[in-house]
RNA sequence: GCACAGGUGGCCGAGCGGUUAAUGGCAGCAGACUGUAAAUCUGCCGCUCCUUGGAGCUACGGAGGUUCGAAUCCUCCCCUGUGCA
């Protein structure tokens, strides 16, 4: 799932992500409550007319910006204060009220309300903070189920309601994460993220935790590990079963000039392309490899050209899209 | 021709007697990026040599001079900009 989180895909325009054959994209909750406001796009019909975008939408819940406006926040049980990060105001984010915010602006699928533990943190920290998400996954399920028909936009949802997904902590911890995962399941979620990974920790300890807890979640629902992953990564879960992965890194590594390959990175600024007249990825058919070079992508980029964010991420997300079409055609093949 | 103001490392531009191979910015080279405070951030960036650390050399228009010590002070010369003729 290209990650969409103010509205846009960066650099992407929505017939792009389309014609690339994205499914379903991100937007994000504290982002969009700040600018331009959820009510505003409340009243605008929601969030896929607002951006115009016809397929699926999710939105992050804010739970992540607990973790990485670190600098800006005060949690409590209650909630969590966030000092702007525009203007430096003041605002208190509740699960009920990223609830609120969330089903305003009307995605497909909306996530609780969470804390992201830090890594490291030990036990007794991990526990604390998985306290935390439990306590907001019911307050968060509550209010949605309660409220969710206040606003509804059917045409923009297939004709259906919205869906909440609860999400999956526990730090480090196996048990902690098992134990999560079951009570989650209890409170029957229409989906299921595991969330708190690729924060700073080993990979293979990512790949336990997404071991531990997958086998505990319901194969009849969606399936989502949140935040990851390097084409590799993504490649790996999506074969142990995941359904769904959301990543800043193929558009924003492509801003940066980082292309995913079937060659591995290529970090387009390089001298070395500055007359390279093959495609990024000669093994891609995406249209930025069908039709531009190596060199031009490298112009782009010294240029500081705003096409070159566009061209790059088009790429990567080409790449990203056709590692999980083939994981999936693999998968099929299987069954 | 006269009067001011200037000439600093690829470029712009600080420094105005020692802690200055010389602040910054740009350009250049390389690296990072994992539910986006990111078109961002980090490192290198005179030359040569050895292992980190260092050693040597060459540098602030040119040539002299003052001084223990000069990009910084003095003299002459060259060049640039502006104003007046």
């Amino acid at each position: 799932m290209p990650v969409g989180t103010a509205g846009t895909v960066k650099a992407v325009p929505q017939e792009t992500l389309e014609s690339l054959g994205a499914e379903i994209i991100l937007g994000n909750t504290y982002h969009l409550y700040l600018r331009p406001g959820h009510e505003a796009i409340r009243r605008m019909g929601g969030l896929h007319r607002f951006i115009s975008w016809p397929r699926a939408m999710l939105t992050d819940s804010g739970g992540f910006q607990v973790f990485s406006l670190s600098q800006l926040r005060k949690v409590t049980d209650e909630g969590v204060r966030f000092r702007s990060h525009l203007d430096g105001s003041s605002h208190f984010f509740t699960p009920e009220h990223s609830m609120d915010v969330q089903i305003a602006l009307g995605a497909d699928i909306a996530m609780a309300f969470d804390e992201c533990t830090e890594y490291p943190a030990d036990r007794t920290r991990a526990e604390e903070s998985l306290r935390l998400t439990m306590a907001w996954a019911r307050r968060s399920l509550d209010h949605f189920r309660s409220h969710r028909d206040e606003v509804v936009w059917r045409d923009e949802l297939g004709g259906q309601t919205q869906n909440l997904f609860g999400i999956v902590q526990g730090g480090m911890y196996a048990d902690l994460r098992r134990q999560c995962a079951e009570r989650l399941v209890e409170m029957d979620f229409d989906g299921y993220a595991i969330g708190g990974l690729s924060v700073g920790e080993p990979r293979e300890m990512t790949l336990e935790m997404i071991a531990e807890v997958l086998p505990l979640l319901p194969r009849d629902k969606p399936r989502y590990v949140m935040g990851v992953g390097y084409p590799d990564e993504i490649e790996r879960y999506a074969k142990l079963g995941v359904d769904m992965m959301d990543c800043v890194l193929p558009t924003r590594a492509a801003r940066h000039g980082l292309l995913f390959t079937s060659e591995g990175r290529v970090n387009i600024k390089n001298k070395k392309y500055a007359e390279d007249q093959n495609p990024p990825d000669p093994a891609c058919a995406c249209p930025v490899c069908q039709r531009y070079s190596r060199a031009y992508l490298r112009h782009l980029m010294q240029a500081g050209e705003a096409l070159s964010g566009t061209l790059n991420t088009i790429h990567n997300l080409a790449f990203y899209l056709g590692i999980m079409e083939r994981v999936r055609g693999e998968l099929a093949g299987q069954e």
